[in-house]
DNA sequence: TACAATAGTTAGCTGTGTGAAACTATTGTT
DNA sequence: AACAATAGTTTCACACAGCTAACTATTGTA
């Protein structure tokens, strides 16, 4: 696996998280991804470390600009990829979890590549 | 990582090497791969106790039906991805590697539908 | 005020998959 | 026969990413 997948996802959720509420906590993104708040904690450290993101005395994180940068493209991804393959018939929830995968192994090559063939078609992926 | 994705690793390498050698023994594999023969060797292990290979007294390492199944199931995947992403203009090592790892990850249903999806509109993956 | 609930951290464990080193066994060569 | 090369195994170590359990600190409430 990736290096780096597991770090992408957290950064992805709290993107997805910042977009709902009004300020993003470990504990929420526990709940959001099913893990136990140690571990949560654990990666936080390590994105800490890594500079993508910064963390409140209250508790409160925010993506940096580098986090930001890393979730934006993955995010774009997923909502891309789901989208195409609930267009081409997948089931909703297959496509997302799906999406959810391949969003973190495709290289920036392909992905641009499909989407400017699929824009080329004249397709436009519907969003969510 | 996917739990199974070395495993299905494994097989894939094993079958691409049976279509190019005699016999494929943990060495070739060690080689084609560029693990160490320690990994190659725990690896055939486990394989073998999963079902998925038998291993002849002279270390020749064969492919049982359940191993054959995911073998051919990732090779098909990888073949048709990579071909696919090459004709997109995707660089020939950058969809070769994408197809590596997407072809892990993409479930059954969603490479069916993107089969399905391309045969309509009268593509046929270039083979190689 | 005392107790409960909530949030976060730390320590130690597990499983997986790799590498390094040391070993055995077989084969090949001089 | 002696030695080198090749193939395979085992043991130990490591990194990673989850978990449980036990702890602290803060907040809310009876």
């Amino acid at each position: 696996m990736r290096s780096n997948e597991s770090s992408e996802d957290y950064l992805e959720n709290i993107l997805m998280l910042s977009k709902v509420l009004p300020v993003v906590r470990s504990v929420d993104i526990a709940n959001n991804m099913g893990f136990r708040k140690s571990s949560v904690s654990i990666a936080m450290k390590n994105l800490r470390e890594k500079g993508h993101i910064t963390v409140t005395d209250a508790g409160y994180i925010y993506l940096t600009e580098s986090g930001k940068k890393i979730a934006e493209t993955i995010y774009e991804r997923h909502r891309f990829l789901s989208a195409w393959l609930t267009d081409l018939g997948v089931d909703k929830a297959v496509a997302a979890e799906d999406a959810c995968r391949i969003e973190h192994v495709i290289s920036a090559e392909s992905f641009d590549a499909l989407k400017k063939y699929l824009k080329g078609n004249g397709y436009e992926p519907v969003s969510e």
